[in-house]
DNA sequence: CGGGTCAAAAGGCATT
DNA sequence: AATGCCTTTTGACCCG
């Protein structure tokens, strides 16, 4: 079996491409996000499937020592799964029973890593639209300049393109 | 290599 | 009991 593929961010590349044309710098990147993203894919479709991601290692069958600390494991999701829940998340961000029922399925996860998901990404989003208001404070109250400020927010954090994906207030006056 | 960051998963407690 | 939010733990990755 072949290594599970491993996301190496899990911003939303739609998102970042629908940015269109800002600068050459971002183009750059989403070239770069996309190439490895379609690589992904197509190691995903080459292989049978990612297999089910377990929680848990479960590594050390039958032996006593095991049952004393479970050793807690992180799953890496891939590109495409974190791609389908970040598209199902857009839509709506609580899940019903079946419908957890139906994306673990599809992605084969488990139906309990698609609750946790949800639960991270919500309290992410609730996280990044805090920063985002202190941040528009923060720039208003200092009377910074917002193309500037974002221009080197962008600088600053290249290879943390996830933080680009800020649903806060003061993204549309930026683009 | 050490320190920082992100994200998956678990823990704790509240709510239904 | 199931699920929520929030915090903590853990491991991978990146940078200087």
């Amino acid at each position: 079996m072949s290594d599970p593929v491993k996301p190496r961010t899990s911003f939303l590349i739609e998102d970042i491409l629908s940015l269109k044309d800002n600068t050459t710098f971002v183009g750059k990147c989403c070239t770069q996000a996309k190439e490895e993203w379609q690589a992904d894919v197509k190691r995903l479709h080459e292989s049978t499937f990612v297999e089910r991601t377990a929680s848990l290692d479960t590594s050390c069958p039958g032996t006593s020592e095991a049952a004393e600390k479970p050793k807690r494991s992180r799953a890496a999701f891939t590109h495409l799964q974190v791609l389908e829940l970040e598209k199902k998340f857009n839509h709506q961000k609580y899940l019903s029973a079946s419908e957890r029922a139906q994306l673990a399925d599809v992605l084969r996860l488990s139906e309990t890593q698609v609750k946790i998901w949800f639960q991270n990404r919500r309290y992410k989003t609730k996280r990044k639209q805090q920063a985002s208001e202190f941040l528009q404070d923060a720039y208003k109250a200092d009377g910074l300049d917002p193309v500037v400020f974002f221009d080197s927010f962008c600088r600053a954090y290249q290879y943390r393109p996830y933080l680009w994906d800020y649903g806060g207030a003061w993204r549309p006056a930026l683009w």
